[in-house]
DNA sequence: GTATGATTTGGTAGCGCTAACATGTCCAGT
DNA sequence: ACTGGACATGTTAGCGCTACCAAATCATAC
């Protein structure tokens, strides 16, 4: 046994030998951060009538309330919502999961569905899934639950059998966007790619083209526009070229590209789908360079209808999708479950439209 | 006292009077969540060793790790990481604050951001602070201060006091990017908006243009470089008209817009600086139907060097700025934080650069 | 064999908060 | 005065996890 006087030794200041004072097992300093109790012991109250004050002041009376809110002030108090989403499990977190914020067609939805979910009070928690989707996402998925979100937003319908399943074992409200060609885990908002694709391959040959390609993003949706565009195209006796598929997120770079290898394997005149507004643009200007005529020659058709679509020269043809009401319709979704409401129906179709400009 | 006896009484299942068994006071339903308790009890071991397969699983044996891990897979347990934070006060969180996902100079670096600090296990709480940034602000960082983030990444230098004391006070890294007008709380990474105004009316002067004006966003960063620009171009000697105020964000109808402002004002000819690509593209675009000549008669040069100012035609000016560089290094400063140690330097200048095209 | 240190595992308290209950206080109705 | 209900406030026991220490186990040296 150690002997010899320490600063471990428990003896009191006064000498009196007393119930150790260090620290008993498992204790640890506190973090420093003013708490609910320092705040209560300044107004003079218990904590519990402090947690009220910031949670449900109705249930206060007026003066403490003021007394209380004046410590809160004067303290710099900002609450733990660890503690209280531990105590509670309301964590005001909602969590969006999307493949990347650098494409105006998530970022803006992303927006949107802060912007509201903020108005109530919810926060959001960014996941970023990455192309290839998937890959990451059984992990993202993880990392996400464990800070014990209200509600999900996803992209996309296709996830791994396993993601599935942790996901319906949360048992909180989900919204899957963006796509809906598979019966959603909970809800969806979006529209069918396939639907896409057919309507603008019947496009296509109702303006009387006979040959037809793509230039598509290899990601799960484009390729879902871009099959059903090729089989329809050829079930409309249009002759399809095999497609050119380009990495995700796809540039202007790429549609040059792009349309430097149809040409080169001999496709000089004919119709061309592309997955995105950028490829459809750097597919014009390759064209201009080429001393092709768009669209008497080469006509092409993107898809997102960015805001400088209709300002390329000329303007360019587009499918357009109502981004802002994906992110409007998902967060509606989504409070109306966390108010306890049942959302009128499960999944929302948004449709789209084509917009025809210059270069069809 | 109540001496019926009810479903409350607390008389055990065998007559015999015990401790009250219904819930004690405080006491609630869990979560129904499986718990690290529920790992350990399945794998025969302490929560505590199951706890250390998670976080540490180097000082756990060979034998009981693979049991534990095994209990953990068929359970399909995710860990709580409310729990955890609050008894570690790690919460391998960091919070973003933007004004806007919607724009690529934002969404990039959050987007690189993100992606950096997931490598490390870190995940991002996204804030948007919209414009006009700090009405909203001060709310914004409580609700984000009350997640116990161990960092914080903030766009711009210029917040109240109180969200400064408010900010100090958190103690963890702070870096502010975009801007380096003001000493940073922490840290701050980002380039001098005032020097690019400057630079920029230097180089009109260089061109020999001897009227100028701007079209320009009203947010603070972009006005910022307008009010350097105007001040700098007098100082040159050159006529500068009252600049066209946008709001934020700007878009290429409110460049066609502007210059249509500053065509019925007579400004038929000069050097024009827009505070984004997109005005600038909307300018050329206005200018080429009007039937004035680009870069002739008017001048324009934007801010950004999005992906497509390389591609319009005349291809645009640009002043371009590395926003990979500022996600990356923000990244890199907090992550050499987190670790305990210290940045070489506290402000990082990323610069920016004048890129020469065909508008100017 | 024992002593010594290193390594692995377990027990416990508490992070800061809130649900649930208990208690007190006040006032109307008898 | 006395009951009963409405309302305001306090007390207590966790939420699920990890820091800290203690205890057990193992390997190594004598």
């Amino acid at each position: 046994m150690n002997d010899t006087p320490s600063k471990d030794d428990p003896v009191g200041e006064a000498g009196t030998p007393v119930r150790p004072k260090r620290r008993s097992r498992g204790a640890r300093p506190s973090t420093g951060r003013i708490t609910l109790g320092d705040v209560a012991r300044l107004a003079g109250v218990s904590s519990m009538t402090v947690s009220r004050v910031i949670n449900r002041p109705e249930t206060v009376s007026e003066d403490i309330r003021r007394i209380v809110e004046q410590a809160i002030e004067s303290s710099g108090y900002v609450p733990n919502l660890l503690a209280g989403g531990l105590a509670s499990s309301r964590t005001r977190l909602v969590a969006a999961i999307v493949p990347t914020v650098a494409h105006v067609l998530f970022s803006a939805s992303v927006q949107y569905l802060t912007d509201r979910l903020a108005e109530e009070g919810y926060q959001v928690l960014l996941g970023l899934s990455g192309y290839p989707e998937g890959r990451r996402e059984e992990e993202l998925v993880k990392a996400i639950l464990a800070r014990v979100p209200e509600a999900l937003y996803l992209t996309g319908t296709n996830h791994s059998p396993a993601t599935r399943q942790r996901l319906r074992a949360a048992g909180i409200p989900i919204v899957e966007t963006w796509d809906l060609s598979r019966p959603p885990i909970d809800m969806a908002v979006g529209f069918s790619h396939e639907a896409v694709g057919e309507r603008v391959a019947a496009y296509f040959h109702a303006r009387g083209h006979h040959r037809a390609t793509a230039i598509s993003a290899g990601d799960e949706r484009a390729m879902l526009r871009c099959s059903r565009f090729e089989a329809t195209a050829r079930s409309l006796g249009i002759d399809v070229r095999k497609p050119v598929i380009t990495p995700s997120p796809s540039t202007l770079q790429m549609g040059r590209q792009g349309l430097a290898e149809l040409v080169e394997s001999d496709f000089r005149s004919g119709a061309i789908f592309t997955s995105s507004d950028s490829l459809a643009h750097g597919v014009v200007l390759e064209a201009q360079s080429r001393g092709i005529a768009v669209p008497e020659e080469i006509a092409v058709i993107g898809f997102g209808d960015l805001d400088y679509a209709a300002n390329t020269s000329p303007p360019l043809s587009s499918v357009s999708v109502d981004r802002f009401a994906v992110g409007r319709l998902a967060a509606e979704a989504i409070l109306t479950r966390l108010a306890g409401g049942e959302p009128e129906s499960a999944v929302i179709d948004v449709g789209f439209e084509i917009v025809e400009r210059g270069t069809t």
